[in-house]
RNA sequence: GCUCCAGUGGUGGAAUCGGUAGACACGUUGGACUUAAAAUCCAAUGAGGGUCAAACCUCGUACCAGUUCAAGUCUGGUCUGGAGCACCA
């Protein structure tokens, strides 16, 4: 019997332990269903669910529990993204053990997961931070390191003091670190990275094939890869030709109006920049190079700067014109776009011409066109002029033209060049998978040999010494043997970034357990790609173009055969409180335990998934919470009140009156919209209106009690709990297991097949004609469906308040849209 | 500056192919039940006009044009907001 009223915390502890004991949601590699992989990206283990995790987990558990009812074999697992700085600032703090730190917030947060009630195969879960993970990672890291994809540079680095660590370019947002949020520097220092320019071409080629990614994320990462085509041209210093010669080169995407060039401009950082200063202007050179420095690491970021720079006293010769155009240094060049030196055409450049006219260089026009004026720099297309042969002739055409005749003169050639950077890894902290190389002084740098994994982190460390990394407090970690020699060697005490970990986690899903291979080729080929991802727009950089890297390596390397990772992506949006980001300073957080033991984890994931669409900002408010809940009670309050007319072996009649048969109609409607909204883009806030207006309708049938027909009724209860049950998990699963009591069919809910809709039953009998004239609507006539154009125009014309608005004028045509509109025209 | 996304009642948001704008909720107001409250149920709820009350009329999807019998939806332009990139040559 089910009781009169809907106690949520009684019922989901009964099921939790059910399900836990039956094992109800394990994943089989072997079934010849069809496979479908519903992922969401795994949290990193920081104490407690926030509601942002139980938005992104219900949204993809409601996804997993709809596929595998509608005949998949569902992939649907979880795991933690558990290495990374929070650990080791609690051991810094307050002197915990960064390992059983994590394990404490993985054990508390996985309760909470399992109470959200989300069909996971927790069997395959995995934690990055374990050794039997991160062995695989640094295994990983030597494949890449053996196909030349890793390598060690010297390189000004991006530096976080308070992290101290250094980062990745993906990780500076607006000069600040990504974690800490504090003002980012440049160091000189020799670390790790990772080959992500080698796929810069494909990463962006293979954007176009990802048709199941919003054009956000996409537009996101080409503008991060920054492609732009254009030509090198290389200048010879007048200044060296006695010397033996000295050529700059330069990339720029305007060769047409390589005539007008009166100067050229390196950054502070160029190499060869002391070669090229002149003894005379060495000391402002060097004043320059100096502020310059500072003046990046203090405000780099003022794009409304007025731009500074100084001569070098040296001079390139123009090989089109030659003109002699002095060298001059300026911080608006970067040493590490191109080639960090720029040919300054100032007419037809905004950034030349403002500083030309700073400095007085002069400008020469080479590119005519309507609105030219010498006023501002002109950089709308044109025709060329002063510029010897290539006079008169279209600008985008001499582009062509000039690299062609570059190329001819041995001075050029055309050349693509990106924004993408190759992938810093080397971080100097201690919670993260060490880099398994070591420094022999006889053979240099060696990768570790395989058999040797893990390389384990050391456990005799020091963490209140501040400036270094705790790694190299450790008193038997560095010192080692060289894998080739066997002389006394030093063992790397950088670990890999985190983004390294979760790079491919996603694939040891598919082979958790396996101790003899990050996983099998054969079970990663059958699940992979994800079918769908599910996750915050946070990513859409770091964490999805590293991943799409990974893959991309890992085939060539020969360790699988797809090329893009995930199929399908799902940005959910924020959720947020009063308008704002929830968060702790703030104050504005709700905590999902306290609305687990209030509604209960149906009504939290019935509300999360309810009033916005997905990948929409979510405005979490208390009295929609409560609605939700309200509405909850009033599906169980149907079931409790008609338990006894139910029956799951309801046979619907022939023949039905006009009550019944609307009702019969109203659900075979509601199984077709709320089937098309899941599949169409997971519209879950107009399934849970659908469910509403569902609910309605079957109050609205029972209001009479005496014409119920209980076969109908029970269609649509057993119907509607159905739909229900891929969100409200526990409600739709106590409710079909009190009905089956009395029936043969005694099955969880969760394995009963997706109700199918017959398509003539899915629409009403009666449909209200809308009746136009000149496209205003004059009237509305209720009528039967499936009429002609012919009958339906007759209709129309036999109402009296289209008579009355037509009357006197002439009827040019009529439009008929079949069973919904007449459009009468007149004049 | 460039790129992408968005703009609909008091609020969240609906609206397959261009075909009833505002579904479903939240909120508000009124009513029923109750000694009272909660819960529940019923009704009204875009703006303006009109009427004793209705019927009914006009306007209305950021703004301005256009295409069309018909535009929230398509096209061009403008404005506003959000996100990302940004001295990228």
């Amino acid at each position: 019997m089910l009781m009169s009223e809907y106690y949520p915390t009684k019922i989901e502890k009964k099921w939790l332990e059910e399900w836990e004991k039956n094992k109800a949601f394990k994943t089989y590699d072997d079934s010849n269903k069809p496979k479908y992989y519903a992922l969401s990206m795994f949290p990193y283990p920081s104490g407690k669910l926030h509601m942002g995790h139980v938005r992104n987990y219900t949204i993809t558990d409601v996804i997993a529990r709809f596929k595998k009812s509608n005949g998949f074999n569902v992939l649907h697992p979880m795991g933690w993204d558990s290495f990374g700085l929070p650990a080791e600032n609690a051991a810094i703090q307050h002197g915990a053990n960064p390992a059983e730190w994590t394990d404490k917030n993985i054990s508390y947060m996985k309760k909470q997961l399992k109470m959200l009630g989300l069909s996971v195969d927790w069997d395959r879960e995995v934690a990055t931070c374990k050794e039997d993970y991160y062995k695989w990672t640094q295994w990983l890291f030597l494949q890449l390191y053996k196909k030349g994809l890793a390598y060690k540079k010297g390189a000004a680095v991006n530096w976080c003091e308070k992290c101290a660590t250094v980062l990745a370019n993906e990780q500076v947002i607006d000069g600040k670190c990504w974690r800490c949020d504090s003002d980012v520097t440049k160091k000189n220092l020799e670390q790790w990275f990772l080959k992500i320019t080698d796929y810069a071409e494909v990463l962006l080629e293979d954007l176009d094939k990802l048709e199941g990614w919003g054009d956000n994320v996409k537009t996101m990462q080409a503008n991060w890869i920054g492609k732009s085509t254009g030509t090198i041209l290389k200048f010879k210093v007048k200044e060296f030709e006695d010397k033996g010669g000295l050529e700059i080169p330069v990339f720029t995407t305007r060769p047409d109006t390589a005539f007008g060039i009166t100067y050229l401009v390196v950054a502070p950082e160029y190499p060869d920049i002391e070669k090229l200063t002149t003894p005379e202007n060495k000391e402002t050179v060097e004043q320059y190079r100096e502020n310059a420095r500072k003046m990046s690491e203090i405000e780099r970021l003022s794009t409304e700067r007025i731009k500074t720079g100084t001569p070098l006293g040296t001079h390139i010769i123009n090989p089109f014109t030659g003109r002699i155009c002095p060298i001059w240094v300026a911080d608006y060049a970067i040493v590490d776009y191109g080639t960090g030196a720029v040919m300054a055409v100032p007419a037809h450049d905004e950034r030349d011409f403002d500083f030309a006219k700073k400095y007085n260089l002069p400008i020469i026009q080479v590119i005519d066109g309507e609105g030219y004026t010498p006023d501002k720099a002109y950089t709308e297309p044109g025709t060329l002029v002063n510029s010897g042969e290539f006079n008169g002739i279209n600008n985008e055409e001499a582009k062509a033209k000039i690299t062609q005749y570059a190329e001819k003169q041995g001075f050029g050639h055309s050349k693509t060049q990106y924004r993408l950077r190759d992938w810093l890894i080397s971080r100097q902290r201690y919670w993260g998978a060490p880099i398994p190389v070591v420094y022999c002084e006889k053979c240099g740098c060696q990768p570790v040999n395989e058999e040797d994994l893990p390389v384990k982190l050391p456990t005799d460390v020091d963490f209140s010494i501040q400036g270094m990394s705790p790694v190299k407090t450790s008193k038997t970690f560095e010192s080692t043997v060289c894998p080739v020699c066997g002389s006394p060697a030093r063992r790397e005490t950088d670990t890999m970034d985190t983004f390294m970990c979760s790079s491919w986690y996603y694939m040891r899903y598919a082979d958790a357990k396996n101790d003899k291979e990050a996983f099998n080729k054969d079970l990663v080929n059958k699940w992979l790609p994800v079918d769908q991802y599910v996750g915050g727009i946070e990513h859409a950089i770091l964490h999805l173009l590293y991943s799409r890297f990974f893959t991309k390596a890992l085939r060539d390397i020969g360790l699988l055969d797809f090329d893009e990772p995930f199929k399908n992506l799902l940005t959910q949006g924020m959720v947020l409180k009063d308008g704002s980001k929830m968060s702790k300073s703030k104050g504005n957080t709700v905590d999902p335990d306290e609305i687990f033991a209030n509604y209960g984890a149906d009504t939290a994931r019935l509300f999360i998934i309810s009033d916005s669409p997905p990948a929409r900002d979510f405005d979490w408010s208390d009295a929609g919470v409560e609605g939700c809940y309200k509405f909850l009670c009033r599906v169980y309050r149907l079931y409790s009140k008609y338990q006894d007319l139910i029956t799951l072996d309801y046979k619907i009649p022939e023949k039905l009156d006009s009550k019944s048969d609307r009702l019969l109609r109203e659900v075979h409607i509601s199984i077709k919209k709320i089937t098309n909204d899941i599949e169409n883009e997971f519209q879950f806030n107009t399934v849970v209106s659908r469910y509403r207006e569902l609910t309605n309708a079957i109050y609205d049938y029972v209001k009479d009690e005496k014409d119920i027909e209980a076969n109908v009724l029970s269609f649509a209860l057993i119907s509607l709990i159905k739909l229900l049950s891929p969100v409200a998990v526990y409600m739709s699963e106590e409710i079909y297991s009190e009905l089956a009591q009395k029936s043969s069919k005694k099955v969880s809910i969760h394995e009963l097949d997706w109700p199918k809709y017959e398509e003539s039953l899915a629409k009403l009998n009666n449909v209200t004609l809308i009746v136009q004239v000149n496209g205003k609507i004059r009237d509305k006539i209720e009528t039967t469906n499936n009429q002609s154009n012919d009958d339906l125009t007759k209709l129309a014309l036999d109402s009296d308040k289209i008579k009355q608005a037509i009357e006197g004028k002439t009827v040019v045509k009529t439009i008929v849209v079949p069973n919904k509109l007449v459009n009468i025209v007149v004049k």
